[in-house]
DNA sequence: CTGACGATTCACT
DNA sequence: GTGAATCGTCAGC
């Protein structure tokens, strides 16, 4: 069975990602709606997890000190398109590229909840059984809902990958900042409260905080 | 061209 | 808690 897209999901536009604090975007983007169509394949998930990458002041960043490589050049294009790549040879993780062209600002996305397409995630995973490990991390995130370095540099504005809002209210109180996941190399950096998770959501990943 | 390694995950002790 | 998987990327020669 094929699931539709429903009407009221609204594609984030533009303005929101080319915004000039991607803390501030990090944090807005918990409760949104990551979607994929592939093939009349709909999968969607909300966003429970985010990590703030802050350009070339940020040692954790692989655009720290406006590093420019072909693999990071993505990083540098205009607010709205993603970056994805390999880690460790095995697993896509997938980034929202912020802010304006030349300023290489992006967000991790860490872990979501699956919404739509529960049994095509299942089917890339190889899982039999829905559990919270399924959308947990950002390896898993991007394995549930089909999205490989093949899209890095595409556009979140519309079909086949996508990011949308459909109302759904995320109170403050909710959201709870702590230090990223596996930066240690980025000395003092390492310790900035630059993730973003929902608080108590059992689909974040990490230890218990 | 070569070697070291990573914004991770999972199986196993 | 420890270690393997697995390959594109990047610095260095």
């Amino acid at each position: 069975m094929e699931n539709i897209v429903p009407q009221h999901w609204q594609p984030l536009p533009l303005t929101f990602y080319q915004r000039a604090n991607v803390l501030q975007v990090a944090k807005d983007l918990l409760g949104k709606l990551l979607v994929t169509q592939f093939d009349d394949i709909v999968t969607a998930a909300r966003i429970v997890e985010t990590e703030a990458y802050n350009g070339a002041a940020d040692k954790a960043s692989h655009a720290w000190n406006n590093r420019r490589t072909n693999r990071t050049e993505t990083m540098y294009a205009h607010g709205g398109v993603a970056y994805v790549y390999l880690c460790y040879g095995i697993h896509h993780l997938m980034n929202v590229v912020t802010n304006v062209a030349d300023v290489p600002h992006a967000v991790l996305l860490r872990a979501a909840e699956p919404v739509l397409g529960m049994e095509d995630m299942l089917i890339r995973t190889g899982k039999k059984q829905a559990d919270h490990s399924l959308t947990r991390g950002p390896g898993n995130v991007s394995k549930a809902l089909g999205i490989y370095t093949r899209h890095t540099g595409a556009s979140l504005l519309a079909p086949p990958l996508w990011i949308a809002d459909d109302g759904f209210k995320l109170p403050k109180a909710a959201i709870l900042a702590t230090p990223r996941i596996g930066v240690d190399y980025a000395g003092e950096d390492a310790l900035l409260p630059y993730r973003f998770i929902i608080r108590g959501n059992p689909y974040v990943s990490g230890k218990k905080a």
